[in-house]
DNA sequence: AGAGAAATTATAAGATCGTATAGCAAGAAA
DNA sequence: TTTCTTGCTATACGATCTTATAATTTCTCT
């Protein structure tokens, strides 16, 4: 999981450091220098070292010199693999969007296989300590603000963002059509709903002061009570 | 108006270099080679060059020489009125989110006297080209990402989120009144509603093509009706 | 064991960044 | 007209940035 790697190796700085002390170490008994590793996978822990950058220092983080200081790796190395750097951005939001989604859906799927509990358990797991954190929005709005300037950026999100508001769309079908009740234009009404979710979750990691996760979760399902209550028909 | 300024000023850089040249023909002819400005005045127009760099830049608009190019000095001057170039961009930040609540009162003001009408005009003016607009979230993001990585800026936002949600509060609880409904947790559910307004102008500028604004307008009415029919009581 | 492919390092060049400092000059006051 | 305050310019320094190039090293494959 894309999200908890990230989570997890935050705090894993100084183990990363004795990696590359034992492998200097290792140098002067003739061991090897570096790692060679396949492209693909190395290109994932650029990916990754890149989010955990901009985690730390927001758009500020978003430097080669950076990512591969983080990555333990030279600057070449980033070229080399990507290119231009906003080829590696690019590459880290998409890895983070699947992760998220990926996250999500799980929840929905080890969920009790009724509407409500599916779209119940897509709420919580939104507000959950995973998704709901700060670091993790923080990424994102660096992530927003390339996708207003770059036309590479914002193709991937048109994918990540319809790809959304498509599952969004069939947790709320599927309740409708159980519980009986009319929706006037899903696809809208899923836009709405997903608005919410992250309006929320802005305003709280700007403001965690302003109210508390659980507090989240009961808006949206007051949301979904309208809904139900046919304000959407 | 604060943000219309940034707005008009916008396209009148033509103008601005021609007042440049102009300033500089007058030196040849012994005329002031500069025009020295009442630090308030400077202060201000430095902000409004501070957000038309980050309009057309995004992050990378932040910088204290691409800012003084577009105001037309030197970067001295920001030194000299801000000491360092954060100062800067807090000021500017104040100024625009005076400028959209300013613009959004106003507008509630010149409204029929009825809770319903009030709260109407507030929602059409928010979807009004006036605010939800590209270039305006383009610039809010840069403040998202500031405000998650600086306790300057962090001080601000909280105050302008809190006038923020205190007014939507007003709205709404003088429509509950009105129509006599209930409201459980008021400020719980203005803060739902502010989230589901950030939420759909984020949605629609980073993918114009997913909803149309008058829709949005629409999916704010059901949100209210929702509330009217007790989903949130 | 040895050769070849390519992953990785090493290094440099050129921009741009933020900030500090010293001196100039605009415009009000006398 | 002359003085004085201070807004403003001019310039420089050191750090950091992106990108390009060539040399090196690892590791697989035969």
């Amino acid at each position: 999981m894309a999200l908890l790697s990230v989570d997890h190796e935050r705090w894993s700085g100084a183990r990363r450091w004795e990696v590359m002390l034992l492998a200097k170490q290792s140098v002067a008994k003739g061991r090897a220098r570096f790692r060679r590793e396949a492209p693909e996978d190395r290109r994932r822990q650029l990916g990754e070292a890149a989010l955990r950058c901009i985690v730390k220092h927001g758009n500020a983080g978003v430097s080669v010199r950076q990512i591969a200081a983080e990555a333990g790796v030279t600057q070449g190395l980033i070229t080399h693999h990507f290119g231009e750097i906003n080829e590696l951005v690019a590459y880290a939001f998409d890895i983070m969007s699947a992760g998220i989604l990926q996250v999500l859906m799980k929840g929905v799927e080890e969920a009790e296989p009724t509407p409500q509990k599916r779209l119940d358990s897509f709420i919580e797991l939104s507000f959950s300590p995973l998704l709901f954190d700060r670091d993790v929005l923080g990424v994102w709005v660096v992530f927003w603000g390339l996708i207003l300037h770059s036309p590479r950026m914002s193709a991937s999100q048109q994918g990540e963002y319809s790809d959304y508001v498509v599952t969004v769309e069939g947790l709320l079908r599927d309740l409708a059509q159980d519980e009986g009740f009319s929706i006037g234009d899903i696809r809208l009404t899923a836009i709405a709903f997903t608005a919410l979710l992250d309006g929320l979750w802005l305003a709280w990691c700007l403001n965690p002061a302003s109210f508390k996760p659980e507090q989240g979760v009961q808006l949206c399902r007051n949301w979904v009570e309208g809904l139900r209550r046919g304000a959407y028909g």
